[in-house]
DNA sequence: ACTTATTTTTAGGACGAACCTAGATATACT
DNA sequence: AGTATATCTAGGTTCGTCCTAAAAATAAGT
């Protein structure tokens, strides 16, 4: 990599990191884009430059976030449905405490929670990474452009997954700790994904690898 | 009613109606809230007062919209499920061709599609109303306040509310007269409230009126 | 190594939405 | 009619976003 490359790094590095020390310090909110340049030591533009809109220096996580349901459905094993790799994989990821579901400790989950503009930002989140598992699906189950159930299925799991992760974000500003959270989360996803199989059990099952069938399920 | 509450209702009547017209000629984005003001023939200040937001000069419908899913399910008749009062009567709102539902005309349409701004503002709206849903499912089902399934009912319900909705406003903006939109949307619903059935057919039944069983169902 | 080309950063400013305040104006009350 | 109350207005500040031209830093070519 040349030295170019680095020194972008660095920088992005640098406005992200005193970006998220000042908001943590004194709320999304109470801080501007100028003090964060300040900070940083660069000229306001290049903060501008690095993150297009300010909810982007809070949130600098929108590509894994938007990806991950897309991916391991794309990724699910062998006679696996999504919804059973969505839920195994959030299991997983509860297991693992990932701040991708909501485990950000407690002062960034306040921060999100007190600031309308991150949370508004948020939704926007979530509701990319609904289309992109919208696409999944639809790919993956060759449905024709204008069925709307892929994108039925998709709003479903979706939500599952953004509700589990405003519980979380809830239980964590009101300073629950990770264990905790995590038990309360397993129960609550055994509910929320468990609510979806009567309709969603037997949709999106990838076909079992040894020779398949003339007709794909559903 | 007095004068002065006559004269507020014109006031916010000509201002709604200035920047209606202008954002149709000329795009949400295009029009700044200066313009409206010299449009409507008062201050500035005074836009602001009656529309805080100027997303909600273009989106004078947030109680209607936030409400009526839930007025629904709180309305809905003996023995009838909170899915099923759902979809009779959103079929009955396509048989109105309501705007609440997203016939608003083309012009309309396109100046939503067309702006983020917009966009994200219908967003939140969706948002409010799936809380306000979730909040009468838990109430008509005893729920215990963290109890997550009113909230997943609510948003499995509110996603195929939206998901008609964005095609509603997609078809229209691509041209398709309301009656064709009808038939297709009449279709889309049978799907999309169709495949919540086998989850949610028992769910929030309203007991029939004739002797209180001594428990309720779920 | 020096020159040229490209990319990135900078400074300075323009624009518009959102908010504030004090004073003017209009309506309601007695 | 006179006082109280609600509303509107004018003028301003702040901040996020965007624009531009010039300066600085790096890469590429000779």
């Amino acid at each position: 990599m040349g030295l170019r490359e680095l020194k972008k790094r660095q920088t992005r590095e640098t406005i992200s990191h005193q970006a998220t020390r000042l908001f943590l310090e004194r709320g999304f909110d109470h801080v501007t884009i100028a003090e964060v340049a300040v900070a940083a030591q660069v000229a306001k533009m290049t903060v501008t430059n690095y993150f297009p809109r300010k909810e982007d220096l809070a949130l600098d996580m929108h590509d894994v976030f938007v990806r991950l349901p897309a991916q391991t459905v794309r990724e699910r094993g062998p006679g696996e449905s999504a919804l059973a790799a969505l839920h195994r994989a959030y299991l997983s990821a509860v297991a693992d405490q990932d701040p991708v579901i909501g485990f950000s400790g407690p002062e960034f989950a306040r921060m999100i929670v007190e600031s309308p503009a991150l949370t508004a930002r948020l939704r926007e989140f979530h509701d990319d990474r609904e289309k992109a598992l919208a696409a999944v699906l639809a790919e993956e189950t060759d449905a024709d452009p204008d069925d709307i159930t892929p994108r039925v299925a998709a709003a479903q799991l979706a939500a599952v997954h953004r509700l589990l992760f405003e519980e979380t974000l809830h239980r964590t500003v009101q300073g629950h700790d990770n264990d905790d959270i995590s038990r309360t989360l397993t129960e609550h996803a055994r509910t929320a994904f468990g609510s979806l199989e009567p309709s969603l059990a037997d949709y999106a099952i990838r076909e079992e690898h040894t020779s398949p069938p003339p007709g794909s399920p559903m």
